[in-house]
DNA sequence: TGTTATAATTAGAATAATTCTAAAACAAAG
DNA sequence: CTTTGTTTTAGAATTATTCTAATTATAACA
């Protein structure tokens, strides 16, 4: 694994944020000033293609990078604050339902966080 | 609702696609051969806005548009092909898990569809 | 060590998707 | 008709991401 890739899956195993290409690179930026984007981009899409990080498409925002560990995410409608949540397991309960082995599932729930909901 | 918003909106709910922005326009240019992709985007947008279809975001794909009524998207790993799927509503278990109301939940599987598995 | 091969990184151009801006066309209300 | 507001257009601009080709670093070995 390459120098940069080995830094950027450390920031993303370490970071609790889910983060965008732009934001990896600012961070790995300030500990390896001459590093670019382009090797941000193609190191994010190898970790992903090794199967090290997931990518995450959300509506209205760039991508974002995230962990591997299964888990899910809670999303505030207004605000968009994005948190991970676990749910309990559906695998089993889908996979009875589908009649077939899934592979993994994503799930995000909506919601209006305590803040957005205050108002 | 403005004209192009109407025959959008309508072409969404009776395909069985989940259509790109690029596709929806391409489609309606064939019956409206002046409209322009920036009435697209508007007015999908605007659509969006108004709860009347959702737009979803797939990794390594543009945006794609969608009816509201509530289903869940089965993908293939390999092929990416996309269908829709009923499972079993979760509302309910994902409230009590949360304990909170949610507004809504957006679930993705992922399989192997039977054409990808047979190779 | 010098030579070759391979992989990683860079700079910057290119592309794709989407949004923005300002003007033009259209529609509705007085 | 005017005025006012909305919709649509053309095209430029922006954002996110990928590509290309050159450069640099790393490793393998004669």
């Amino acid at each position: 694994m390459s120098r940069y890739a080995e830094l950027i899956l450390e920031l993303i195993n370490q970071s609790k944020d889910h983060m965008t290409a732009e934001q990896i690179f600012l961070k790995l930026k300030k500990a390896e000033p001459k590093v670019v984007q382009a090797t941000v981009y193609n190191n994010l899409n190898a970790l992903c293609q090794d199967g090290l990080i997931r990518k995450l498409s959300i509506e209205n925002s760039p991508d974002r990078y995230d962990k591997i560990r299964k888990h899910d995410h809670l999303i505030c409608r207004k605000c968009g604050a994005l948190s991970d949540i676990n749910f309990e397991d559906l695998t089993k309960n889908l996979e009875n339902q589908l009649g077939e082995d899934i592979l993994s599932y994503d799930l995000k729930v909506f919601y209006l966080c305590p803040k957005c909901r205050g108002e």
